[in-house]
DNA sequence: TTGTAGGCGTTATCAT
DNA sequence: ATGATAACGCCTACAA
């Protein structure tokens, strides 16, 4: 099968007799067109089997109407309805999604940034890399002008457009929960403090805590490194073997949350009675887990769109060029399931 | 803050009284360049901040190392998980992966694969909506010879690649097992019958009862549209209610199976002494759940992998451009968990 | 080994 | 209301 040539405005032209130009305006439906041609034109393109170029008309106008997504790795239920609201919010505004995952490395990062870079993407919606401390590599969309969200896992000293939750709040209310279920021993599994996401979820804890007059024990707090299931068992079953066991766990995300009700159920302990459980995320596992996982809800889907609204608007609106720092808190809720209903 | 200019290969060209041409072979480390000439350039155009112009060079080559990709929805574990795959061999490749959601919607579907087109994408990936029954809004990959590749929900009669599972085999080897644990009565959750891997999965259970001369009861078969939970707790409710009730169920995704165990829990039945249940796809849920549900596995990320590869490699050699019709078919395998072990 | 020139398809500017 | 022309940045025959 040969590769028919494609039809291009100049073969609509031809045909019509008329210049490219025409065609072009035409085909938006420029004012100065009359009716009779814009009709004409359509029509002929539609039986020509015409297909606009965006290329060519990205390389003329230098937009590419394409959002660049930066994650860790999109097989997660939290990033996948991220991503899905950043799709829904894109294709609604006539724009493309492209996708490169970091698999939580810096250096891929640096590498993927670069790429969308190159490829003149629009905008750019980011979810650090865990690996990440240095943003320099997005300083590059700053200095064109190409409006760069961060979402969730965010930078703590970059300038820009952030949407994200309140993790010191959400962290507060978690811990606030435990408390009031009448845990007196809360023990936390705190991802990585290069991210902010959460270092604040164990700030929120922590103060938590003092507020209730409850001692703050460093050993309860458990740093983890990738947030896995296998590392929640772990920690789990160090906590357990403690002289003075906690009665109660608020973990930074829901896997650990839920190796952790599966591994003491194993020992025998009675969850929520001798250890109530609350996660973050409200990922699907934690309503199938048997006691139900107490957790913190995300509106991941809005979170997406509301990252790539961001982008339209700035893209739509070329006034406020300068200097955006605008912080999109969205809400959390707890959502109260068996794992830590005590009373 | 000004948008500074691009720098193209002009402004290289002009800064070392070389021209466009060597430049751009220098850049490519053309075999017609001296060394030192390729040096010197790049080192030019690292200081200068030269980046690539993708656009240009994709309108002159009239190629964009771009997949596209045509799903129903990110957010479901085995698409997330295949995507996955198809970004890490697009990534090795130097492709981008751009993404769009069909929501299970034909229109969707036939809007999406027109934006594909129009954004001359190198090849699609694509797995079907749930709707989707013609599949002419393909021909136009084919007319233009842009690899087409469909991925697991794949169209019975469009010639072109296919990179799926054996769905009869894999209904099949499910039914038996359960059959092997001694279920008498065993029910099927099944798909839409549009779409071959569910009909296929239908016919691998039917099959497997004849070969063990059980009785086929079209009432055990519970014909779903969206597979969801709600749907599955619905289905097992009136299953449950029979008055000879099935003692397995052979259910075409873990989610309905899911809420299969979890419903009959809640009536008292005894998983899997009274019910055995397996389900499709090894979802996260699918361990969470207790007992463990019993499912097939699918090698998703593979799944993507492969697909992304066929693109590839059909775009380097382009001998073999006439009618291609290559299936490749990936393992599956019985996973025993608790939900199905009686013996 | 390097240079010249034309074209990829579209659109904006300036004419008519 | 329509047309001519140049430009977006790169690549590649062909020429030197």
């Amino acid at each position: 099968m040969k590769d028919k040539k494609d039809v291009t405005i100049y073969d609509i032209a031809d045909k019509l007799k008329l210049s490219t130009s025409t065609i072009s305006r035409a085909l938006k439906d420029h004012h100065s067109i009359s009716e009779k041609t814009i009709k004409k034109v359509k029509k002929t393109a539609e039986e020509m089997g015409y297909r606009p170029n965006t290329l060519a008309a990205s390389l003329r106008s230098n937009k590419t109407k394409t959002i660049g997504v930066l994650i860790s790795r999109i097989n997660r239920p939290f990033i996948s309805s991220l991503i899905s609201g950043i799709e829904i919010a894109a294709q609604k505004g006539g724009y493309n999604v492209i996708i490169t995952q970091s698999h939580d490395s810096y250096q891929d990062e640096v590498n993927n940034a670069k790429t969308l870079y190159n490829s003149r993407v629009s905008g750019v919606i980011c979810s650090l890399a865990m690996e990440t401390i240095d943003t320099s590599h997005f300083q590059q969309f700053i200095d064109k002008n190409i409006p760069l969200v961060f979402v969730d896992r965010v930078p703590k000293d970059f300038d820009t457009y952030r949407v994200m939750i309140d993790n010191y709040s959400a962290g507060y209310k978690a811990t606030k929960h435990l408390i009031e279920q009448g845990c007196k021993r809360i023990a936390h599994f705190a991802g990585s403090q290069f991210r902010n996401i959460y270092s604040e979820r164990k700030r929120g804890y922590i103060d938590a805590l003092k507020h209730y007059n409850l001692p703050i024990d460093e050993n309860l707090i458990v740093y983890f490194t990738t947030m896995s299931f296998h590392e929640g068992e772990k920690a789990t079953n160090n906590l357990l073997d403690m002289q003075n066991p906690p009665d109660g766990i608020f973990s930074s995300n829901d896997t650990t949350a839920v190796s952790a009700i599966q591994y003491a159920k194993k020992r025998g302990v009675k969850i929520p009675q001798e250890l109530a459980v609350i996660g973050f995320n409200n990922d699907p596992i934690s309503q199938i887990i048997d006691p139900g996982l107490s957790t913190i809800t995300h509106p991941a889907v809005k979170m997406g769109q509301t990252a790539a609204e961001k982008i339209l608007s700035h893209l739509k609106d070329p006034s406020n060029k300068d200097e955006i720092t605008e912080i999109t808190f969205l809400n959390t809720e707890v959502l109260v399931r068996e794992s830590s209903k005590r009373i």
